[in-house]
DNA sequence: ATCACGACCTGGAGGC
DNA sequence: TGCCTCCAGGTCGTGA
């Protein structure tokens, strides 16, 4: 489901929860990611009674701050999402956490597909934690320029579209967003990513920039699960270029837009802007 | 060490 | 209606 501006849109979203205490925690068992249930007990010790004090975001991260040294570490996988509930909302299904407030709100982890994260760190250490250890630069909290760009794509034998979606060089870019950079510049996907040049890079650079903020001014792209921390999607789609849009037009040229896989994932194109 | 692929899950959409 | 297949915003372990 969420990539960066999906994220950082959950973020902003979930932050009313600030100052509130938790009062409750509750859990449904059931295992997330690489079949591994969450450390419930542990969340539950570092949560109980303790005020929520921020709520931060890298790459496709988010960090929820509790009084002490603790931070809940979520990650949203495909169809995951984090909400707050007004008091006495009915539980949708698959939701995997519970955090009850003091004024009766909830703060819930819901995931059908369960690729999702949900673990405990300590915040003087969480950078040693695995996931977050082998990020790279967020493009929005960090930034990212075109030279320091470069000099990444210049070591890697990978196609561009792979380039993006590698979480330990650029932190946040995902499938969507990925294709519509590309489009952007005029580089096709399957473009290798040492064959780069610095000013398409410096181009490159500032494009993923521009598609993020863009969706993040929507509120991101809701194709089928997102929803922001009050349930409401994102109206990004209508604005994508080229993602999902196989045989329409392209916005540039014309030419009917074409779908391709790299790595497993959709890719999307145009065969006539885009050069290879 | 890098890289490409399949696995991990559930549910929605579309074809018949 | 029901059954089947395909597809999905991500990440990780495997084996070449």
């Amino acid at each position: 489901m969420p990539e960066l501006p999906e994220v950082e849109t959950v973020r902003r979203t979930l932050a009313p929860a600030i100052g509130a205490r938790v009062t409750a925690v509750a859990q449904s068992g059931k295992p997330l990611r690489l079949g591994r249930p969450m450390p419930f007990a542990r969340i539950k010790k570092a949560l109980l009674g303790r005020r929520i004090t921020g709520v931060r975001r890298h790459g496709k991260y988010l960090l929820v701050d509790v009084e002490g040294d603790a931070a809940l570490l979520v990650h949203l996988g495909m169809s995951g999402r984090f909400r707050l509930f007004p008091p006495g909302a009915p539980v949708p299904p698959h939701t995997h956490l519970r955090l009850t407030l003091d004024d009766g709100r909830e703060i819930r982890f819901t995931d059908p597909r369960r690729f999702g994260l949900v673990e405990l760190v300590a915040r003087a250490t969480e950078r040693e934690h695995p996931a977050l250890a082998v990020l790279g630069r967020d493009p929005l909290v960090e930034g990212i320029e075109g030279a320091w760009l470069h000099e990444q794509a210049r070591r890697r034998d990978v196609s561009l579209k792979s380039f993006l979606l590698d979480q330990s060089v650029i932190a946040g870019v995902g499938n969507i967003y990925a294709s519509e950079a590309l489009w952007r510049v005029r580089i096709r996907p399957t473009r290798r990513a040492r064959r780069l040049g610095a000013t398409e890079a410096r181009a490159l650079a500032k494009a993923v920039r521009a598609v993020l903020e863009h969706a993040l001014d929507r509120g991101g792209t809701s194709l089928r699960d997102f929803v922001d921390a009050d349930g409401v999607e994102g109206d990004n789609y209508e604005y994508l270029k080229v993602y999902g849009r196989e045989g329409e037009p392209c916005p540039r040229c014309r030419t009917a837009i074409r779908r391709t896989i790299i790595q497993g994932r959709a890719t999307y194109f145009c065969p006539t802007c885009q050069v290879p």
